[in-house]
DNA sequence: TCATTTAGTATCGAGTCAAAACTAATGCAA
DNA sequence: TTGCATTAGTTTTGACTCGATACTAAATGA
């Protein structure tokens, strides 16, 4: 899987960071959520960043509320880049196993990578509207129909099913 | 995983090399063997093993029958460091899961590697003995009581167990 | 108001990656 | 036996990752 990561020009990192844009809600869509998504440090990935940019596969733009911050945003052709992503091959070899197979398959490595996280002390990321600090229909207008009562900001749809930097959900089965 | 292959000053590929050679059979040690086991190119593995030879975790001896050939061998201090090894936290954890849990995951991950290597016309790699061209006690001698009828040479009881670049399975289940 | 914190960038040295050019030994065939 | 192709491995180059360190500029807070 290293391996097929260096596929189209791009380096498993490149993809890595692709890949979490095209998920992320827009809170998370920034170089710090991606540093700490990435468990790397900021140089590093400002360079990550800097390469897809002059690929074109990428856009930084400025934030709204902090004149520090930087907004990522995926271009057309970064999009496009990644119905070509290589992961799209276990994507697949996984949907053609059975499907108690590949259910157990999916348990066993969720556990490992909670285990993993914890050891390494990461913080796993999750779905904004499986959020504790998510509230449905909290947020009253049309465009932004939830809310977070964490950053206390309306939410749009779209946020709501993307990955937050934020995300926290009530764990079962720790130990 | 990826991020956890960074420990003790060595880098991801640098613990697959060191991983790799203590795994492999003698015919298995050198540099060619490993760059296709890497799915690399040659160039790039013998910067790999000049970086490990400079830690002092490996050692480059001659090869006895090929004078151009290279024969790696671990030093006491690389078998150190692999007990050290980062990939050791995911064995582990594995073994904390139940019995049945974890079989359905190797199972899993063993149909994904086959997958994985077809597609992309790897070799996969596999133990001595369990090839078909493995000859039980078919050396004669004491040290080397086996034979391999590809390389038509008398095999010694750790080549046996060892990992081999020429290992042939009769594969079930090919579709 | 001024110091601290936070968000991100720039630069450094070690190392990976593929590609290409290289050396030296081995095989093979006329 | 010569001579050429093949094979094993090294070296170099340019783009890039990685952590560490030093930096800029904006935000925060006492």
């Amino acid at each position: 899987m290293h391996n097929a990561a260096y596929a189209e020009g791009l380096k498993p990192t490149q993809w890595e960071a692709l890949r979490y844009i095209a998920r992320a809600n827009h809170f998370s869509r920034n170089p710090g959520a991606l540093t700490s998504y990435l468990g790397t440090t900021k140089g590093t990935v400002s360079q990550t960043l800097h390469a897809l940019e002059r690929k074109q596969l990428i856009e930084k733009h400025a934030s709204k509320n902090d004149r520090r911050g930087v907004q990522l945003e995926l271009t057309a052709e970064g999009r496009k880049l990644l119905e070509r992503d290589p992961l799209l091959t276990v994507e697949r070899t996984l949907e053609r196993q059975p499907r108690s197979e590949r259910q157990s398959v999916e348990d066993g490595l969720q556990t490992l990578l909670h285990a993993l996280l914890e050891e390494r002390s990461g913080k796993p990321f999750g779905i904004c509207k499986n959020c504790t600090h998510f509230k449905r229909e909290g947020g009253g207008e049309e465009e932004w129909p939830h809310f977070c009562q964490l950053l206390q900001v309306p939410l749009s749809r779209e946020d709501s099913d993307d990955n937050c930097i934020e995300q926290e959900t009530p764990r079962k089965n720790r130990h």
